[in-house]
RNA sequence: GGCCCCAUCGUUUAGUGGCCUAGGACGGCGCCCUUUCACGGCGUUAACACGGGUUCGAAUCCCGUUGGGGUCACCA
């Protein structure tokens, strides 16, 4: 082995550099492992570089083609795009782990050869029991002992119809690098041990096969969660052998993020609802908002102002400015932003956003008729300042998708009618029997009713309008009631507040 | 336990030695606007974990303490 403080570390900048989204496909992508992804995206587009997207697929035991194609969906639907990769192809395919196995044997092969890699025999229980006879802790994990068997003691072993792992040698010195986000950072000699990199069977494991991809995919950056800092030092002992058999010419920089926290002080932990992706789609963040949450757990763009779109993140995001601490996901505080981007769209944009989820309750078909499309056209702009989730756009707008007889009415709404609430509905109906059907608009409707009941009547707005509010939506809430009587026509509402007089006289 | 990381309002973040009697946002509270709910506006609540240094001066630098977290797999 040569000097290995004679190793490179990468000093590549602007469109040099070459960072990685590199998933294991287990189970529902997380927000956290989202974040990662967006992180890595945004230093590559800021920097101008290329983000890499590989698929670590060597746990055929965890893995599931179901979950890749979740991941493909996510990042696709959060516009994360990537230069290289799964989906995209590239000059270092195939980027599927599973498919590289000749790849790894062939550096494997070569790691042998040069003496970085050795033969260990011993079982983890083997292990254990050592340090316990040797009357040490017993956590101390690997001592080393195998590194100068001889070959007579590894023949005896074969004999005995044992199989060999292979072990990586570490370096007996402290280990040092500069982190991006936090910093100088050394691992004293000893604190980490000679790690298994191939299984008996063959099979290389995450330890050997990530930092190789990396090397042979020239990455320059890695950008990953905090909990992989521990098992940096022993990435680095392996990029140093790497170099040696002149896989890699540099050591990649290195740079942690913070982890997404959850409730308590606890990982935001896979079971946990609010760390999957998709549940967050479902309830109707929009990809704007849910990234902009996103990019706040641990990053800011400024000191006055958190709502921001992707450009502006990608102008001004750099990983040094990264906060080292983890950072605790508020759905209050997303859910605020996702209201805000909500706003910002276009409202041509945000009428179709909504038919997903309209459709998804049944409020009309995906897509919808020509008619259903002309009235969510209408429609949108009145709720589009009134929600936070798109997900809340079928309880709204339910009403008036449906014929009058089909109305259904809030229990609650009805029986919270005031006493005189039939009296309020006959003047209002007599009130809009004088508007005209050519001008039944919002602020005809209003000047006829406020002249009716308000002042005519000397009823309180709140008590005036909320019988009507009822007898049109069903509902306590709506969005504003005059606008809601002219998308539904003067018909369907006078149709509607009779059915509701109806059904209070009823009652 | 060894090793590593982290430490500013309840939460998230601004702050890289003087601009800080610490700023923004979310949340909470109050008020205004108002046809409901929202939106919007105004105001308010609330933090530099502790102790030593260094310095004319420290949230900012150093050391220690305490507290939290992670990691010590033939998972990734």
């Amino acid at each position: 082995m040569s000097d290995i403080s004679s190793h490179p570390v990468s000093t590549a900048t602007g469109a040099d550099v070459r960072v990685r989204f590199c998933p294991s496909p287990t189970g529902t992508p997380h927000v956290g492992l989202i974040r990662t992804a967006l992180f890595n995206w945004a230093y590559a587009r800021h920097t101008g570089g290329k983000l890499v997207f590989r698929i670590e697929d060597t746990d055929a035991a965890r893995d599931s083609e179901d979950s890749y194609t979740q991941l493909l969906d996510g990042l696709r639907w959060l516009r994360l795009d990537w230069d290289e990769g799964e989906g995209v192809g590239g000059p270092h395919a195939p980027y599927r782990q599973s498919q590289r196995y000749d790849i790894y044997s062939d550096v494997i092969a070569r790691l042998t050869e040069s003496g970085a890699l050795y033969e260990s025999f011993a079982t983890g229980e083997e292990i254990e029991a050592r340090n316990v006879s040797l009357g040490r802790d017993p956590k101390l994990g690997y001592d080393n002992f195998e590194r100068d068997l001889t070959e007579e003691q590894r023949n005896a072993y074969r004999d005995e119809g044992r199989v060999p792992a292979l072990r990586l040698r570490v370096p007996d010195t402290d280990l040092s690098f500069d982190d991006l986000v936090r910093g100088p950072i050394t691992f004293p000699a000893g604190s980490f041990s000679d790690f298994v990199v191939v299984r008996p069977n063959g099979h290389p494991l995450y330890t050997l096969v990530n930092p190789v991809d990396d090397a042979l995919m020239g990455i320059t950056h890695v950008l990953r969660g905090e909990d992989l800092l521990s098992s940096t030092p022993r990435q680095i002992a392996l990029y140093h052998a790497l170099i040696d058999i002149g896989v890699a010419d540099a050591i990649p920089r290195f740079g942690h993020l913070p982890y997404v926290m959850g409730e308590g002080n606890k990982k935001l932990s896979k079971r946990d609802p609010e760390s999957n992706l998709f549940h967050h789609r479902d309830r109707g963040f929009i990809p704007e908002g849910l990234v902009n949450y996103l990019a706040l757990l641990g990053w800011s763009l400024t000191h006055d102002r958190d709502v921001f779109s992707l450009d502006e993140m990608v102008a001004a995001f750099d990983v040094t400015d990264v906060n080292p601490n983890p950072a605790r996901f508020d759905l209050k505080k997303a859910e605020s932003l996702n209201g805000d981007q909500i706003r910002m769209l276009d409202p041509h944009v945000f009428a179709a956003r909504l038919v997903p989820y309209l459709a998804s309750a049944g409020v009309v078909p995906d897509p919808p008729t020509e008619e259903q499309s002309a009235i969510l056209a209408q429609a949108a702009p009145l709720v589009q300042e009134r929600m936070q989730l798109l997900g809340e756009a079928p309880a709204l707008l339910a009403f008036l998708f449906v014929g009058a007889d089909a109305l259904e009415y809030d229990d609650a709404a009805v029986s919270g009618l005031p006493a005189n609430a039939s009296d309020v509905l006959a003047a209002a109906d007599a009130a809009l029997q004088e508007v005209p059907e050519a001008g039944w608009e919002h602020d005809l409707i209003q000047a006829a009713l406020q002249n009716a009941l308000v002042t005519g009547l000397a009823l309180k707005p709140r008590v005036a309008f909320g019988p009507l509010r009822v007898g049109i939506s069903g509902r306590k809430i709506s969005p504003p009631l005059f606008e809601s009587m002219q998308i539904l026509g003067k018909d369907e509402t006078m149709t509607r507040l009779r059915a509701l007089a109806s059904k209070v006289a009823d009652a």
